[in-house]
DNA sequence: CGCACAATTGATCACGATCAAAACCAGTGG
DNA sequence: CCACTGGTTTTGATCGTGATCAATTGTGCG
């Protein structure tokens, strides 16, 4: 696109020439982009919690992810979206073109930092998600998932659970009925505690994380 | 043409300076590579089948992925090896130091066939088996991954399962029993043939795609 | 208030795990 | 060629967990 550099070089250490669009909110339920969508932009969460969903040919509902602030998504892996993505939560994010994050990539120095920096968010989705469902044990999986969440959260020992329990379920292929027994048993031993019914707060992720281990 | 290039500017299509290792063998039940293991090159598999293994904190092995030939794995996201590869047929591959891909990636024009060409094999893994575990009941489990495996061997119409059932079921999540037992009844259908006790060739992808949705 | 939806609790049931044992197969050595 | 071994597959019987069905309570909102 570029006039003066014709053919066969590229400026190394460029400005990018496109901007970030800062500050677009959604509320919650809305989507940011569309599963089967071309993957035209960057999302970058800078507040809220939104959540990747894929519906199967049957139409059934998965919730494949969960996405907090600092995450970056919409990476164009083939060209389109693999999901849909709702915000959980009321939700603030800002764009980028690709065109701008692939001449990013070109122009850095440090790939590693710059490539997988911005794309590890929805790579260890996925493959976080996998292992998970890989473990056998509602509960297990309910604690290994508490205890990602508190750790990717990060806000020191106690953390309030900010999505509804049907997107939990949703996400350990579980049913809503199971997700709150299990809740229950967590609140009996003292490691959560629930308070005003939608609202769950990790007291003792150091409980959690010995019974993820089962 | 290379000094005229000074300071911010890098040469476009030019040649890869460092070339790839052909032709290197394993046996089944051997490594490519080791979990935690830094990442330092990549992997092309030119010939037969390998599984990438996970063990979580407790010891539990799960089988995370299949690879075929043309797959390349061992993607340096985060620096280190995010499982271990292990070779479940007799194995041939390459390997191409990761300074060389990072190159390649420089120099590209299309980032998108470059980067997540080489890239893709392994996030579809991920992706797709955190979508498999989502669904819920052992047949519908194994009809999704049958139909999965037949569209990326893509014998035609018959295929021949390339891998052990023991792996199918650390890969879904179930157990040996069930995965013989779903067999079974796929057996009794007509979408597959057992020859052989070892040796299982779908010969109906059609059906297995409709169990597949359930 | 009344509506819609999420969370909760209880009762029942089915599916897949588990336990146990036999059959099958490949490889090795007598 | 046969006996022996180790690993995978197969089959059967039982058990437990999580799904399902059904109904109530709680919560936010117009």
């Amino acid at each position: 696109m570029e006039p003066e550099f014709a053919g066969n070089v590229i400026p190394l250490h460029r400005e990018p020439t496109c901007r970030r669009t800062l500050a677009v909110h959604v509320s919650p339920g809305q989507a940011l982009f569309w599963e089967g969508d071309e993957a035209r932009q960057l999302f970058r969460i800078e507040a809220g919690v939104v959540r990747s969903v894929n519906f199967s040919s049957e139409g059934e509902r998965q919730v494949t992810g969960f996405f907090f602030p600092g995450d970056v998504i919409g990476v164009p892996l083939g060209g389109r979206c693999r999901y849909t993505a709702e915000a959980v939560t009321e939700v603030r994010y800002s764009t980028q073109g690709v065109e701008c994050w692939t001449e990013e990539l070109r122009c850095t120095q440090n790939l590693d930092d710059t490539l997988f920096g911005t794309v590890r968010s929805e790579l260890e989705a996925s493959y976080t998600r996998s292992l998970l469902l890989g473990r056998q044990g509602a509960l297990a999986r309910m604690c290994s998932f508490l205890a990602d969440v508190c750790a990717r959260l990060g806000h020191g020992d106690e953390t309030v659970l900010p999505m509804p329990q049907t997107d939990i379920a949703a996400y350990l292929a579980l049913t809503p009925e199971t997700v709150c027994r299990s809740f229950r048993k967590l609140k009996d031993i003292g490691a959560v505690r629930i308070e005003k019914h939608d609202c769950i707060r990790v007291v003792d992720p150091g409980r959690i994380m010995g019974l993820a281990s089962h």
